[in-house]
DNA sequence: CATGAATGAGTATTCATTCAT
DNA sequence: AATGAATGAATACTCATTCAT
């Protein structure tokens, strides 16, 4: 692979996932050609439709999460130390484009967006398991229940100038959820309707991908 | 007004409630006139344009909303069940809608929905600042942040057949949301970087009305 | 036939005629059934469709022209005075509606269009050939040349409150016309491609009808 | 641009310019296509919407004709002949493609539209003044009247293989015009109404533009 | 390889016509 | 007989995807 074409990926991904935390799944392959400054030719030269594109951003976005939960695991003393941490990095990651909704014909994903869901899932599961274990963590949720969460907050809406009141909402929100998964709780949750085995039919149902 | 076309018009707002639940905002006319059984003409004759129905399926949830605060305040003994009550219908009425989000360009709300909004604000509103009297409701969050936070809960996702697992889902949110918004807390919140004076600006920029 | 129905077909056929000639051919039935103050359906139980309301205008129309034809005929002692009285009524009576232009799809005119129409050619053909055996019309053109001239000439167009100055348009385009028309003349006239046989083709391609 | 785009631009405004003289400003921008033998979505990438591209016809023929008064001037000896000659060309232009005629709701023209309009005006008024200070033209007539006129000469109707009987008829019509046109004249024309300083009402209400 | 022009299926909206009230 | 509500075909415009330059 040339220099330049490994150089345009980046461009294109690094647009792609700006362009859609600020305007959704739903923006114009244009108009990620014209932020990422190639032609849309580029682009389709590089991913064959535009859920790929999306997959791949999320591919990127899940697997910075996996090595954060590495990291924060190695570097953090404390359990829930790590958990908030990784909770915050999730959210900040935009978790609109984490998980991309789309409420299109859904696809199915492609096997990397499956590797790269499944290991996050794993690390993720692995270290909630931790959380509960130590009593840190309330014994009701999931790290399902976690993915939506985190996909729920509310992306931040770029400022066109003027005074934008909202960099401010997902840090409240974020801490909102922190404090009601903190164990103890005292909320009953009803029990999970069914238990989570189909991975893949649970993300498409939820997400377009 | 013939009883047929008051009929009809039941039909279409029931039809779009649940369709703009289950798929979104951006579901085409056509689908909905499918869902009500009435041809694309008729849902015209009613609301001269896609937008005024969409704003008046919001207005109307946000108008049981209103409703249901005033019933809750006025049956339930403790505010907190008030509160509870109140958070747990307007989930259900499926917050996605009650504020329904279009990433396309925004259009200026009508006089009703303004109204309605206003109206269900100043209502929300009081309710909070009564539970925060009563030390039972966090000090930090606001009515703002409980709009979105709302919002945020996953609707539910019809089941094409299959064993769908997601009814339970949303329930388990607002659990763990109302623990979290229960005082005392541990997270501190940031501060909300401006007050939210500009309350259309605010939705306007938010949601796609 | 009851008194009503009549009275509501005088009242379309009325309110037709002006608002074809302010709005034009195009504008909606619905139109039509508000300035008539009647409903749609009652225009539709009296016209099978919408050509067979503009026919009947033109009908009309033509019927009035042919009665002029006659009394001025009968009233003035000059042919040229005829002529030019015939010609200004025509164009008064808005001859945009009289031969009505679409550009859709052509119709085939029933039965009473084409009775009326043929009435009328034969009654002003009469008119010219006399005008111009007595010299005062020249020589070089036809009633066909005559129709589309009046058809040509600008329809008054309503006056939105503002100034609009276009009430005398007509009646100076109509001056220059007759001037164009009186013998002798200078222009010589390429002659005609073909003759006019084909009376209904004629209409049918140049008139919608 | 690239060379095909460029062509294809020519294609298109090409069919346009004859498709809108045949049928009218109301042909579909599918029709357009067809008859570029290119897709509907190249007219959109090169216009903006269908009023730009009438607009972009019309400004062509009006330029066109602001030549052919320049070259007229500089070419033919005697006046009238310059003023005759201008008249026939712009005639063959197709007026109606030249001031486009719509009865839908008017649309503010663009600056182009409007610059090359008051080009053509001045061009063609000074033209008018010297005939008229020549004692050829009739003093009572202003270009306003002329534009209307020229723009009520039947268009050619495309012969669909028959033998179409109206490839005369608009030089006809023109010789009737000039003849009415020379000085002196018998008829005495009303005073115009207003003078016609807004140039851009003028036009907008008598055409769509 | 890169570009952006071309394509055409999909969507909101209008309106002639039908039909239940 | 009158009404106006219901219908759906037609049309302007968008955008994912293909392909000539």
């Amino acid at each position: 692979m040339r220099a330049d074409a490994r150089e345009n990926i980046r461009l294109i991904l690094r647009a792609a996932r700006t362009v859609f935390a600020d305007r959704g799944y739903e923006v114009s392959i244009e108009e990620v050609a014209r932020r990422s400054g190639v032609g849309m030719g580029t682009i389709y030269r590089h991913f064959p439709n535009k859920s790929a594109l999306v997959e791949h951003v999320a591919v990127d976005v899940m697997a910075e999460a996996s090595a954060e939960i590495e990291r924060a695991s190695a570097e953090e003393p404390d359990t829930w130390a790590v958990f908030t941490r990784v909770m915050r990095h999730m959210a900040q990651l935009r978790s609109s484009q984490m998980f991309p909704i789309s409420r299109r014909r859904p696809t199915e994903p492609g096997p990397e967006l499956k590797a790269a869901r499944g290991a996050l899932l794993a690390d993720f599961d692995a270290l909630v398991a931790r959380a509960q274990d130590e009593g840190l963590l309330r014994e009701d949720v999931t790290v399902f229940d976690l993915v939506l969460m985190l996909n729920s907050i509310p992306p931040r809406i770029p400022d066109d100038g003027a005074d934008e009141p909202s960099a401010d909402l997902a840090a409240r929100h974020l801490g909102v959820l922190l404090d009601g998964l903190r164990a103890p709780h005292t909320e009953t949750l009803p029990a999970p309707a069914a238990d989570r085995r189909d991975i893949d039919r649970f993300f498409r149902t939820r997400f377009g991908l």
